[in-house]
DNA sequence: CTGTTAGCGCTTTCAA
DNA sequence: TTGAAAGCGCTAACAG
């Protein structure tokens, strides 16, 4: 079953029912008519493979992410999709996993299935890799890294204004002890964001914060936050790189029999949907997966569309108050009260 | 750049390099060297539109799923994806967002780009759509709906083992008043999870248990909770349909002031990753998702590979003990008690 | 407006 | 073991 059947049975040349699928204004409505009725009674769907290899564009868009499993990622995916879609477009999602390796695999995957362009939402990518797409003009577009070139975009976080907003609150709630679970410092998206805190608090004249690593994932931000607590001055508030940090912060602190946030004040990073739902619910940054999709996508479909160049896109970040954020305590010795509950008031 | 240059610059035929590409044995290792060096050299991507059209098979793989945005599905991709791409193979993700229109239109994805099989994890799917497929000898697998046929598998969760163990140990902690959220009825899937629930009961000679539906998202959990709150007779335990239910209820009573598992013990379905650091860690039915995306792209790809037919596959559900449940509470009276943590002693 | 035809890049007989 | 050549299903000049 192909386009030659259907030009049979409605009497036409390949030529012109190839027209009426791509929606050329070159067909009189009765032919076009007559096609459409055609493909119908045949159940026919044009074979996107040999479209691409006669036309020389996929239609594919390449999203490469590091952790499908981290609920940012499936928010970008299902954004990324949604649009890609209502363009007529498709989306190869490929996780990297944060492996090299597979980094490696997933490149080999888009040039073999010649995407159209690429979106690379994943922080490390060896510069050779890159080099890969940009010889074969493949419009690229990264976020947080990477510089605006001929054919490649990059979409910049503010990641200042969100923090400054979220540090600016907690210093208001009288906070001085403030300390930073970062992601995994190989990670230059994680270096990014630390460095936003500390510039910000150096901004403010606030000593340096109290440093743990975590990896982005709840267990690390569990783990992290449990060697917070046991140092000797214990932080009254905690800032986390992204919201999978501050929830595994979040189990910690009760494991410890210390409260959110009257004895810590908890701030994530992201606003994942889950962050409304945690107990208490998480004051976090916001950063907008449907906004970063979004210019991500034009970034890429604009320079095959429109011939735009590669540009450089900013993103917001905003802060979202809600529950796990509160007055310093009075006392913040570090040791567990059993009053702690009443500094609330 | 294409496999005729390769050829040239290995001095071979563009036949030769294809059987290499491919790994056929029957070429001199020497020859094959030559041209592995050319590629290399050239750094040569085969097309893999071309070679799905040359050889009519796409090696790609179609993977419908309702919600990317439910952390079960996340899981789901990245294990199939896994195990797709260990075998060489690709994965097209598509998601419907329970939407009919949507289904339709990732059908319509599916059958353009053709697909080499379908795992369909989605619960419901118009009888005809199946067709579609059926009539195109496109190798199908369900999750928990359809049956068994020449090409199509299906994967049979044993949701009563779980429910069951699950029922025992709230049992076993002198509930009685045990309750259910499910997922949104019009789901083939919900309606399954529900009625191994009542089953159980039945089965148990317990009373009909309370009833509410969510709609296996967060806020539906919620939402289904404050109304099972504000009834008369108040359950001690409630099952959920999923995780992201019971997350949802578990806030709901918390801001109702309760307990839990002081006052209300709660049972999840899924174990999906987060489960494990909620407030406090949920005890829930598991279910794998890495077992059945085993089983769906086994029973995908061993039809096209090993000749085998469409089959029943099943996968088991286990109970998983964390801190969500504890023994009933003597006084069940439905008022907010002070001393609630008393109870527990 | 419609048809003819030459590819697109690769696989795969069929010969050699 | 290797090569020549005929497609795979569609698109896009180019004619008409």
């Amino acid at each position: 079953m192909n386009i030659r059947e259907v030009a049979r049975l409605a009497k036409v040349s390949t030529a012109t029912v190839s027209r009426t699928i791509n929606g050329s204004d070159k067909v009189t409505p009765e032919t076009k008519e007559r096609v459409q009725r055609a493909i119908e009674e045949l159940k026919f769907y044009p074979n996107t493979w040999a479209r691409a290899l006669g036309s020389g564009r996929s239609r594919l868009y390449g999203l490469i992410i590091s952790d499908i499993t981290n609920p940012f990622f499936p928010e970008l995916v299902k954004s990324f999709e949604d649009i890609a879609v209502q363009n007529g477009q498709e989306v190869l999602v490929a996780n990297t996993n944060y492996d090299p390796a597979r980094m490696e695999q997933c490149v080999s995957r888009m040039l073999q299935r010649k995407v159209d362009g690429v979106a690379i939402m994943t922080s490390e990518m060896d510069p050779r890799l890159i080099t890969e797409f940009q010889d074969r003009d493949i419009p690229l577009v990264f976020l947080d890294t990477g510089t605006a070139q001929k054919l490649t975009s990059n979409i910049v976080v503010d990641y200042a204004s969100g923090v400054d907003a979220a540090v600016e609150h907690i210093v208001g709630l009288g906070h001085t002890e403030i300390a930073f679970i970062s992601g995994p410092m190989m990670l230059r998206s994680a270096r990014v964001r630390r460095e936003a805190f500390v510039a910000c608090l150096e901004r403010r004249g606030i000593g340096a914060g109290l440093m743990e690593e975590g990896n982005h994932q709840v267990d690390g931000g569990h783990g992290a936050m449990e060697r917070l607590l046991s140092r000797k001055t214990r932080p009254t508030a905690v800032l986390a790189s992204n919201d999978m940090t501050a929830i595994g912060a979040l189990g910690a602190i009760h494991e410890s029999g210390l409260r959110v946030p009257e004895d810590i004040s908890i701030v994530g990073f992201d606003d994942i949907q889950i962050s409304a739902f945690t107990q208490p619910a998480l004051t976090t940054v916001r950063l907008s997966r449907d906004e970063i999709a979004r210019v991500a996508f034009r970034a890429l479909y604009g320079i095959r569309q429109e011939g735009s160049k590669g540009a450089e896109y900013g993103v917001p970040t905003s802060l979202v108050l809600r529950s796990s954020t509160g007055r310093v305590p009075r006392d913040t010795t570090g040791k567990m009260r059993e009053d702690a509950g009443l500094v609330r008031a």
